[in-house]
DNA sequence: TTATAAAGAACTAAAGTAGAACATTTGTAT
DNA sequence: ATACAAATGTTCTACTTTAGTTCTTTATAA
């Protein structure tokens, strides 16, 4: 509706009316708009009438008048969206804990265990998410500890590099470092004591990609 | 009626004159609806034009004007708008985000800095918390990397083994295990390539105990 | 592939800036 | 009232920046 320097123009006019009871002059709104021309405050004003926000009697000094302001939302309902919007950043969610992982047993197999824990809601802003228990030292390299608490994100793809939740022959999920080389995937753990598993892409999903860790001390 | 994008930037015009009074720039509306293109604003606009959602003076700068708002609203908005509501409800603990740690300065130096994080309930069920961001390796093999969030306990000593907050000579916070050998204190790093600092009591204060980890991938 | 959507670059129009000159109105002194 | 000065509004030109439009290229999906 308006550009700034139209609006900054407006509210001045209409708030030097308000509060002295007479138009201000071009230099003032100059000087109030901050520009060095007059002939700009001319433009302004132009622009204005064209929109019907104020009115002029020409060649008449300080002879403007506020026929309108653009609507403002009410206060109460800016708050309120504030706080949604700290509320998103801030709070924390609940997402299903399904189980361990690398425990041998295929995550839908456990999905029935229907218990949840909280997030904080910034890790889990975009896309369905779960919780899985990590068993075994395979990913310690990657800061990945037995008992931490693994945030998936639902996939059934990903980029070589990303840790994933792969299931193995419908049978086995287990969490690793997923690589995709010519016709094989490789699933590699971050620990030297383990070995790089090479498998027929047949063999192997996808069913998550980490997206946080939470470690609990004590 | 109106695809999610077309929405998300009705309602962004809307939301921005009612609360800036100024109609946003096509730029700003790219950023804001997230597509990296004025052209593709430009596309949407005309959607919404021909739909009579908005009009506009053509070739003029920031000059549209919302007519209305749709009455129903696109299925993923309001998936999120259920998000949003259960983030409210679940809105979690708060607690102060002090700075990075193993940065060399002491927690109290930094404690003005007045940001916040939230972080699951049962992660600071009792006592006084808050958190840090990791510095470093030198904890690597605990499982601690560079850039996790450390959630820590306020308290002035601790027991063999754990983690701590210590503040040595008032100048430098660490991250490190606490071990009380007779008359030395020791921290110890996690991290073959760090050594063991080996401290006259005097010299060290714990500033906190360990009780969790967050880590966030991407 | 083909069709479609998004991104990017190039182009055009508008907005803003500045200074000066000019016109009109208003106030003041004669 | 008349003349003049001061204040204020208007017009013009030149230029810079910002914003809107259009078109081409690049991804993406069917």
């Amino acid at each position: 509706m308006l550009t700034p320097k139209q609006y900054k123009l407006l509210m001045f006019i209409d708030n030097t009316i308000k509060e002295n009871g007479c138009c201000p002059s071009y230099d003032e709104m100059k000087d109030a708009v901050g520009i060095k021309s007059k002939s700009g405050i001319f433009a302004l004003i132009e622009e204005l009438i064209e929109r019907d926000f104020i009115r002029k009697l020409p060649h008449k000094a300080r002879a403007l008048e506020v026929l309108k302001t653009p609507k403002f939302k009410p206060r109460d309902i800016i708050e309120e969206e504030k706080k949604i919007k700290l509320a998103l950043q801030n709070s924390s969610v609940q997402i299903p804990l399904y189980g361990k992982i690398a425990a041998g047993t295929p995550i839908e197999a456990i999905a029935y265990e229907n218990e949840t824990t909280s997030v904080p809601f910034d890790l889990v802003e975009r896309g369905e998410f779960y919780a899985l228990r990590v068993e075994g030292e395979s990913m310690v390299e990657a800061g990945i500890m037995d008992g931490d608490l693994a945030i998936i994100k639902r996939a059934n793809n990903a980029d070589n590099g990303q840790i994933v939740v792969a299931l193995v022959d419908d049978a086995e999920a287990t969490l690793k470092v997923w690589q995709k080389k010519d016709n094989e995937i490789w699933l590699k753990p971050c620990n030297k004591d383990y070995e790089i598993r090479k498998l027929h892409p047949s063999r192997v999903k996808v069913q998550g990609i980490l997206n946080g860790i939470i470690r609990r001390y004590n």
